[in-house]
DNA sequence: CGTCTATTTGAATGTACTCAAAAGCGGTGG
DNA sequence: CCACCGCTTTTGAGTACATTCAAATAGACG
């Protein structure tokens, strides 16, 4: 259904059918493969984009090459660096389809005509942002508070569906601890649930 | 200066005459000091509020009744639960001056007649918003790749002024870390900076 | 089938915690 | 004014959680 993009909207305001035209005049539709990047390290962050179907993993390389997974966005969710894409810097994240995926794109500039056309996409992306606030907030209460396994257990609960395209080395740079330690905590979950 | 919370709209949007009396004609002035808690666990969240003067930290108690520190804000920023003041779900946080301070509040239904009366003003939040979720996305990266004594450093960088106001037990609960671990990378600092 | 990466396993290590006790500091009341 | 109380900060010993490194095993992909 091409036009979930248009539900997803309609969740926070109406729009009309003029409305709904015009932004779909301004976005893009791309095709992602499984393991395409669409944004890397120092690219400049054009774009902002709706997942329509698969599942993208958002991560950072540290100064020890090391990857801390920043998010995993699934279907019917808006992805960008935000901070690159708002001050039109060189990105600093990296974005990969982590499956076959389909996305519709906003680039900065058309979303700033659809921001002074559509006043009413402002509280749309005001309510989105909120949202995206608290998540990361309530991220960071997590990761301060509860123990390895704790977080683990919690990820599992947030993204059920996840496990099934992310592999352990992807989960365990999300949890902020090591594949080896991760492969160690599922060893022990499934000991508990045999004896 | 009262006017400076609108110095601070100011930055992101321009308000006539007229749509400046009525934002200031929906807002309250308030007196709070240090060690007042302007929101508690539990509680009804009905308040945005404005740091005019003084400084603010935000927390969280987990199940074993320790305090996690969510942020500190300082004057000329805006505070509250997020999460519980957009869906007037009752407090998870803490609010607690740290100072002697002066803040100007919204409540939520005059935020939602403002919004109705000056639609720029989901520009505004929007703007603020997407500001906290990136700062929020940053520290989460910090917490998962930086070791304690980094975290402590860009602390000290990203808060200079938070040192004189904040205890160490608070800030080591901002750093996710014991007051007594922070003690000992203190000391370390200062044996570096003699030798 | 062979290569490459992901995952598991284990030993040694390190970072940060717990617990306990002492020292420092600020506020309050006699 | 100072003596006491409570809380914060420091210090140290012992411990736990998670890492590093290395090697073995399992899986995925061309």
């Amino acid at each position: 259904m091409y036009t979930s993009i248009l539900q997803n909207i309609s969740k926070h305001i109406s729009l009309d059918k003029e409305e709904a035209d015009y932004f779909m005049g301004l976005i893009r539709f791309k095709e992602v493969p499984r393991k395409a990047l669409i944004l890397r390290e120092g690219q400049a962050c054009n774009y902002l984009s709706y997942i329509l179907l698969g599942a993208f993993r958002v991560y950072y390389v540290d100064e020890h090459l090391r990857e801390i997974t920043v998010k995993f966005a699934i279907a019917d969710s808006w992805v960008t660096d935000m901070h690159c894409f708002l001050n039109d810097k060189p990105a600093n994240l990296y974005i990969e389809a982590i499956d076959e995926s389909c996305i519709y794109q906003v680039s900065a500039t058309n979303l700033e005509k659809l921001l002074h056309h559509v006043p009413k996409f402002e509280r749309f992306f005001r309510i989105l942002s909120q949202y995206a606030y608290t998540r990361e907030q309530f991220r960071n209460i997590e990761n301060l508070s509860l123990s390895a396994e704790e977080r683990y257990n919690s990820f599992l609960e947030t993204y059920p569906r996840i496990t099934q395209v992310a592999t352990q080395k992807q989960i365990a740079s999300y949890l902020g601890i090591t594949p080896e330690f991760l492969s160690v905590l599922r060893k022990e979950k499934t000991l508990r649930r045999i004896s």
